[in-house]
DNA sequence: GTGAGTCTACCTACTAGTAGGATGTGGCCC
DNA sequence: GGGCCACATCCTACTAGTAGGTAGACTCAC
């Protein structure tokens, strides 16, 4: 096989900083992860900087293409921003309460971050605010949300909420804190 | 001066935190930042964990201190969470757009902590959404809040948005972006 | 003289990254 | 088809730098 290598590197690399951020992936851990020696890796990632920006792009790339078919779904507003949401609480679940967000993580970790990686996360952010805004959009059109002020800044805080949310739910209370916390949002803009 | 170096290193260290997460915090960088030897800071904290546990312990007095002088101040409910507001903002502001809350740095690392850091971090999330129940309460029943469902989840909510925020915020915008977030939560409640 | 504070000098473990050799595999020439 | 080259993959073995932490000596104030 022959992008099986590359695939589990990261893939592995994705869930130690998932897990712990970016500091806490290293080469070493992820060569016993998947059993393979440490030089091995530098073969298909010759710097953590390009192993990073990698592991960011193909985050990037999948999370938005499962975005943009909650956006393009025939769901209601409210349904889509419950999907939306669903996505960080599934992230928290599947790592049984220690995973959360990538660029959440890596959002902590900026300023020790590349230049390149510091762009990726900067991007998402800006991408996800922005189908965040069309969801908003659409349900503000259809009359099922009711809120004052920038859409922009709805989606802002949104997004802020969901990111945050799921380090904080990583203390106490776990996926299911969040989904409560999701929908008491949804409250605020539906009520 | 007595505890001159310890409060230099404490400084230190919450800084360094502030800006990279604790992985981004060592011995060395202190000891280069405030002028002494590596070895003198172990004179001072023994372990690493035990100077992140007074590090946090400090941190949370401090802050939880501010935040009763809000809460037991004569402002309108509004103008105390928009003072509580402002502590997450000013310390974006304060070291030009790199720092975040300390514990918020510390959520997305939490896996990496020693359990009583952990704990520290945990409570500090907690007794900060016991002091926003409690303005939310005092607006709700002077009748200046309308919203749905739960204070307690409304608290954790804008908890969330407020660490959350201060991460993404510092990646664009800084803090102007995120008091704009934080009015545009106060127009959903208020409004 | 005791003890707090600081120092130099060191230790072990881990970090990212490099050099160079072993294996295998697929294509190409004859 | 057999022989050969080139490339990909993975390995062992190494480097230099940094991590947290320790031992022991010096200094100085009470």
């Amino acid at each position: 096989m022959k992008g099986d290598t590359k695939t589990a590197i990261l893939d592995a690399a994705q869930a130690l900083i998932q897990r712990g951020g970016a500091n806490a992936m290293s080469y070493q851990h992820i060569s016993q992860a998947i059993g393979i020696r440490k030089a091995s890796i530098h073969h298909h990632f010759a710097t953590k900087e390009a192993l990073l920006e990698a592991v960011i792009q193909r985050y990037t790339v999948y999370f938005l293409g499962v975005v943009d078919a909650i956006v393009q779904s025939k769901k209601s507003p409210v349904e889509k921003l419950r999907a939306y949401a669903g996505l960080f609480e599934s992230t928290i679940r599947e790592g049984k309460q220690d995973k959360a967000c990538l660029c959440g993580m890596l959002g902590a970790e900026l300023s020790t971050l590349g230049s390149p990686s510091v762009a990726g996360v900067r991007r998402f952010y800006r991408d996800n605010e922005a189908r965040l805004v069309q969801i908003l959009e659409e349900g503000r059109e259809e009359g099922v949300f009711h809120f004052k002020g920038e859409t922009r800044l709805v989606a802002a805080m949104i997004f802020s909420l969901l990111e945050g949310g799921a380090l904080v739910a990583r203390a106490e209370g776990g996926h299911k804190r969040l989904h409560s916390m999701a929908e008491q949002m949804l409250n605020l803009l539906h009520g």
